[in-house]
DNA sequence: GCGACAG
DNA sequence: ATCTTGTCGC
């Protein structure tokens, strides 16, 4: 009776590849969008303006360490011009799946799909275009992260970024680094990664000047990885883009304050 | 068998 | 993910 202590999440395990499998027939590794980039297209005519990328959304979720199962999310926009916040929206949950490896769209998309789907729902002006995960889309196990996931569920196209590297098909974060000092990409900062089988899982990207630290960027959902590179560069003013890095900070703040105030009215 | 393993 | 202050440098 002890002999399969293990038994129940090998079972949801099963379930979620065929969850992942059966999205992933929707995932879409194109350019699928209207919209434009100013910063790039100076070959622009009067009315490109208008059809010009405005809103860029940005997500992210903190936990409190008191209980890890406490999660805020965020989903911050910003102006894809200035980079400044436009709107910010919170939701402060517990989680009752776990982080696996591989899996982490099943605890995270969610909560993700609320916010988004909040925004929908009122109509609001500042919905984005193009969305910015914390966690990968192809570079990943099946070729389905985070970012695929999401993109899938919420239809907007969708960049993934990693701050590490889940190490798939024979790339690791070692030979990332070596590629990087390798003479042949003579201060290159950009590197297409390709595993040993041939594929090409996303980039890695040392996204500011002075960083050694890559970035690594990958398609999530209707937007090609030449898109998203460029797209991505552009939120760059510092290692972690725009998007993600305040929805990052504020989401930390948020979920604080909502820590202080739930134990004060007790 | 052992280690690796986004957040 | 989170624990954590100051500190070295541009």
């Amino acid at each position: 009776m002890m002999d399969h202590p293990i038994e129940y999440s090998e079972h949801t395990t099963e379930d979620w590849i065929n969850v992942q499998e059966s999205l992933k027939q929707k995932l879409i590794l194109e350019d699928c969008f209207t919209w434009t980039i100013s910063s790039l297209d100076m070959s622009s005519v009067e009315n490109s303006r208008e059809n010009n990328l405005k809103f860029i959304g940005g997500v992210d979720v903190s936990f409190l360490k008191e209980d890890p199962s406490m999660a805020c999310a965020a989903l911050v926009v910003v102006d894809a011009e200035t980079l400044d916040v436009v709107h910010e929206e919170f939701d402060v949950v517990q989680l009752q799946i776990p982080y696996v490896p591989g899996f982490l769209a099943f605890r995270e998309a969610p909560i993700l799909q609320g916010l988004l789907d909040k925004m929908k729902q009122s109509a609001n002006p500042f919905y984005p275009q193009l969305l910015m995960v914390d966690g990968n889309g192809l570079l990943h196990p099946r070729g389905f992260g985070l970012a695929c996931h999401v993109g899938v569920l919420v239809d907007l196209p969708v960049i993934g970024v990693g701050k590490n590297l889940h190490h798939v098909d024979g790339l690791t974060q070692s030979s990332v680094r070596k590629l990087f000092e390798a003479k042949e990409n003579n201060g290159k900062d950009l590197i297409c990664l390709v595993g040993k089988s041939g594929r090409v899982w996303g980039a890695a990207m040392r996204s500011t000047h002075g960083s050694t630290k890559p970035i690594y960027v990958s398609i999530g959902h209707r937007i090609s990885l030449d898109s998203s590179i460029k797209i991505v560069k552009l939120c760059c003013k510092f290692r972690i883009p725009e998007p993600i890095r305040q929805a990052d900070i504020r989401s930390r703040i948020f979920i604080q304050q909502f820590k202080g105030s739930s134990s004060m009215d007790k």
